[in-house]
DNA sequence: CTAGTTTTAGTATGGACATTCTAGAATGGA
DNA sequence: TCCATTCTAGAATGTCCATACTAAAACTAG
């Protein structure tokens, strides 16, 4: 019933994520949107209703894609140290930056749409160094926990400010190493109880 | 020669930087400026050119009341200490961040006005910070300096999400401490000679 | 006093933008 | 093979925006 989608859907995704991530929302027009999508405006229109649903459904994209898969989906310090690394390798180190962070910063104070998925997006990424930090160094260790997501989020407004040089890259790794030694010697329990589960 | 002007331009600039720490560069009309300022846009034209030289004057405005004060004029650990724990105490607790990291992001790696005040900015607060850990833990320690960079943009960006909750107040304290503290430890005399200093 | 200059407020303008509309093309069930 | 439905591209629309313009007001030098 009816015609059939012309359009690869993750493509689009794919290639409207590319544009929000580099020019924010506000920042990126719908005719642009045509451009990073090879989609007329009125197939967007048709598919996602407006410019918002489409940012929506770029947003579920990017959670389904990058950030529950990566971040998610860590378990350890050392999950959480690849995901930091990573920004200073491709495809990560492009300088625009995440998604969550960015619109954080654009959406203030979780208002409306864009609020919305970046404080979702944030939820899980405390949760993640939350999780990481109880299995390897056990309960206790929470404002390590916190300390590593604002590490995080410093690193992705350094990335977006075209900042995030080689010297930061040892700034996280020595904390991370700090984090992993510190885990070692006040509960060495702890990583050999971790190593046994499953 | 010529009528005076009847602004008081203090008063212009700090309601113009409101409202640009509140709604961004793009964000916010030359309409809603007007509110925020209480002159007409005829003025403000006439006073600043366009909106994007307001912006300027706005910036230069927030450095000399904001960031070259408070981190420009920052020396030790103790201070950076404080910059980064103002943030949970009125007035910049008010959620709205800071000028120079909402710039970082909205106007990516440079480009433009934008762009280069956040380089600026960016700038004295790496500057700052690796003063402070050298003045308070000697040479080999600049790692150290480019957390607490990542940690204060990390909790802009939380604060602009509304989620700087006191917990990381309690993180942010706890590295500040650590840091003091590894500083006695290995560098005793610095601390010593620092105060004589002067 | 007044001529010249700057400031002010308000209106006008031209462009960009999100969105809607239109007409045709593709699809699949009856 | 139609026919209802969905999709697509592009043109049309109305709104909002930054900025330019206008005329009056306020000020100062001479």
């Amino acid at each position: 019933m009816g015609r059939k989608r012309e359009f690869d859907e993750e493509a689009v995704l794919a290639g409207a994520m590319m544009a929000f991530r580099r020019h924010g929302y506000a920042g990126l027009s719908v005719i642009e949107l045509e451009a990073a999508t090879q989609i007329s405006a009125g197939s967007l229109y048709n598919a996602y209703g407006d410019k918002e649903g489409l940012y929506r459904a770029v947003f579920d994209f990017y959670f389904r894609k990058v950030i529950d898969p990566r971040i998610g989906a860590a378990q350890t310090l050392d999950d959480l140290e690849k995901v930091a690394i990573d920004l200073f390798n491709p495809p990560f180190s492009d300088g625009l930056g995440c998604l969550v962070t960015n619109a954080a910063v654009e959406f203030r104070n979780s208002a409306g749409t864009g609020g919305h998925f970046a404080g979702r997006g944030l939820d899980i990424i405390e949760a993640a160094a939350l999780r990481a930090v109880r299995a390897d160094m056990g309960d206790g260790n929470e404002p390590a926990a916190l300390r590593i997501v604002l590490l995080y989020q410093g690193m992705l407004v350094l990335t977006r400010a075209g900042r995030l040089s080689n010297a930061y890259k040892d700034a996280v790794r020595a904390e991370f190493d700090r984090l992993r030694r510190q885990a070692k010697s006040t509960f060495p329990a702890i990583r050999e109880q971790n190593a046994k589960g499953d």
